[in-house]
DNA sequence: AATAGCATTTAGGTAAACCTAAGAAACGAT
DNA sequence: ATCGTTTCTTAGGTTTACCTAAATGCTATT
């Protein structure tokens, strides 16, 4: 099975090769905050499990399973963050504990966050009203629908 | 600092000595599923960090300054256990996620979690509107307010 | 085509949290 | 009070993800 930080080095791998087909190690190294040695091991181990095509010294590559996967953590995340943001949560706050929530989410929590999502964006008014009263509540702690 | 094991580790004890004042290795390497061995470990270490009292062969208890992180710990778990049963994850899996979330989440996350746990609770329903087409729309996946 | 300067890998470590096996202490029943 | 059982600790290993320092390969410039 593949570890949480794993699937980081996927996702990175999945971001950096939309733009120019691969990525190689330095752009991994910076993105993940980590020592290009580290990001050598772990490419080894990922082309090993049959995630990436690699060699050594060279560009690295998702295999088909490494794609499908990591699209899969990247949608997980992107409900994370729609969720987040959607609750009121900054931005750059939602973006980083997504990326610690994506790994750790049981199937049936994400489903319901993504219900909440989808919820939240089918409905018929752009900002409904009780999303309205949820964001008073949050600047006044007053739900505005109780007198006193 | 504290690393996140080692917060379930205190909370375990937390929840043992509500009943009966203290916790024993054994109490907590079943609770947490983990060898005896691996408890006496993290104990020792715990107690050099000043969270527990705890000489070996006896029982342990929590420190001021343990009782205080553990009950702040036990307070964010909360939050997120019911944060997520109004958004109709079941119980045990709301459970079980908060026990990884609680460690990971951002203090902004965390108070918008609670602001919503508390503008769901304080809503003049008792289940408010909002909230009916919310379970509606996770049954059926159409928003009742949306025609066509 | 030689080499200087990066990028990458290798080798050898560290820390955290776990494990097993074996020994020591405490406990409880006779 | 002693013996057997259970609980706990110790010692020594494992794994994962990281690190540093040193070596190696690549590339681009001259």
């Amino acid at each position: 099975m593949l570890g949480g930080r794993a699937e980081d080095y996927l996702e990175a791998i999945y971001t950096l090769s939309r733009e120019k087909g691969f990525a190689k190690v330095m752009e991994l190294s910076e993105m993940l905050d980590v020592k290009p040695a580290t990001v050598s091991e772990m490419l080894e181990k990922l082309s090993r499990m049959g995630y990436v095509d690699y060699k050594k010294r060279s560009h690295v590559k998702l295999t088909e399973k490494g794609m499908r996967k990591a699209m899969s953590l990247r949608e997980k995340r992107n409900i994370v963050i729609k969720f987040l943001k959607a609750l009121g949560v900054p931005e750059d706050v939602a973006e980083r504990d997504a990326c610690a929530l994506e790994h750790v989410l049981h199937p049936e929590t994400l489903r319901q966050l993504r219900n909440f999502v989808r919820f939240v964006e089918s409905s018929p008014a752009i900002n409904p009203r009780w999303l309205e009263h949820f964001r008073e509540f949050c600047r006044t702690g007053k739900h505005p629908c109780k007198q006193r």
